[in-house]
DNA sequence: ACCTGAACACCGTTCAAGT
DNA sequence: ACCTGAACACCGTTCAAGT
């Protein structure tokens, strides 16, 4: 029973400590802090051992990018409450946006290929959105229609939401008004004016 | 009368020639492909002339962000037809952003200071948005309440589309009905039923 | 006022070994 | 199988001059 393990957890330590090292760099510096020479001294190997565990420096920072995805993922499904609504989902999608920047846009970044399992990370996390999402239509809180093109319309607000706020192009207005977390609940009450037609 | 010309407008030519050469290195190759030596070489100068005109790189960068937000500015009021409406701005501004994808992750990377005039573009764009809005919600085409704040919902959505298209993160649905030019319709579509009471 | 060439420190990547 | 140290090409930045 006890032999079956996450796919994602299949990591020699020295990987998953490059990893982590990278991140912390990330978080402190932003992209230009991560260095395979810091991230090697940090780790506590030498500068060029990430070659043994990733082809390039690019392969590493896809890596930081898929391990935040399944985190997203294991926060939301390891709450042991009532399953979330899709509207906190968003509220937590903005939260740890602002809370990690510099992971968030690395997460977003334009990747090459579907490097490091990127894509499945993603795409298990959607999952979980689309769920709540066809909850919420079911109680008549959200329109119906496919509820994959109605999650991407409250991701999409709350990605550009929380990416404008944090490149400061949110702060224009004088009453301050305009935060991520303000246009998530203006867009799910609107959305519900709408389904009640 | 003739005396008057636009701030932007003043700029030694080798300045121009500068920001010029180092935005068409980050369409074709993205920011790696932005060096100092690179811009030099096609601007026609040497590798370190830039630092007669810029303080360091992220300064040219945050000149080329500056420039983008103008052009988007310019494009919009250079208009001889009608007005254009907040959803036609909405799908130029996704548009703009499918188009030139390296410089729109450049005009939202998260820069330290008010650099180059950046702040100065980014809310005159943002004033045309708020006039289409105010417009959109007289003719009942979009709910009442600041405009402000209306706008920062749209143009949120229309960001938060455009970046999880460039990202890769919208094409997860078999359909493919998920563009972000849709989910732009989508909403209006849905602000306009939500208008309605 | 604007530009150049040499120089310095740093980084990504490779390679020949080492256990 | 995993790691190390030296080496190479490249880049951002600085500086002493040059017109």
């Amino acid at each position: 029973m006890s032999t079956s393990a996450p796919i994602l957890a299949v990591m020699t330590p020295t990987r998953e400590a490059l990893i982590a090292a990278a991140a912390d760099l990330l978080d402190r510096g932003g992209p230009e802090a991560v260095t395979l020479r810091e991230v090697g001294r940090a780790a506590g190997v030498s500068h060029n051992a990430p070659y043994k565990h990733f082809a390039d420096k690019s392969e590493l920072l896809a890596a930081i990018a898929a391990r935040e995805l399944s985190r997203q993922s294991e926060i939301i499904a390891a709450r042991d409450g009532p399953v979330l609504s899709a509207r906190d989902l968003m509220h937590g999608y903005v939260r740890r946006a602002l809370r990690y920047p510099e992971r968030f846009k690395l997460t977003f970044r334009r990747w090459e290929r579907d490097a490091a399992g990127l894509g499945e990370a993603a795409s298990q996390a959607h999952g979980l959105l689309v769920a709540a999402v066809t909850c919420a239509q079911a109680a008549g809180e959200l329109p119906s229609g496919d509820p994959e093109r109605m999650s991407s319309l409250v991701r999409g607000l709350a990605h550009g939401a929380a990416d404008l706020a944090l490149s400061g192009h949110l702060k224009s207005g004088g009453k301050g008004n305009a935060d991520p977390d303000t246009l998530v609940d203006d867009l799910f009450d609107y959305l519900r004016l709408a389904a009640a037609k």
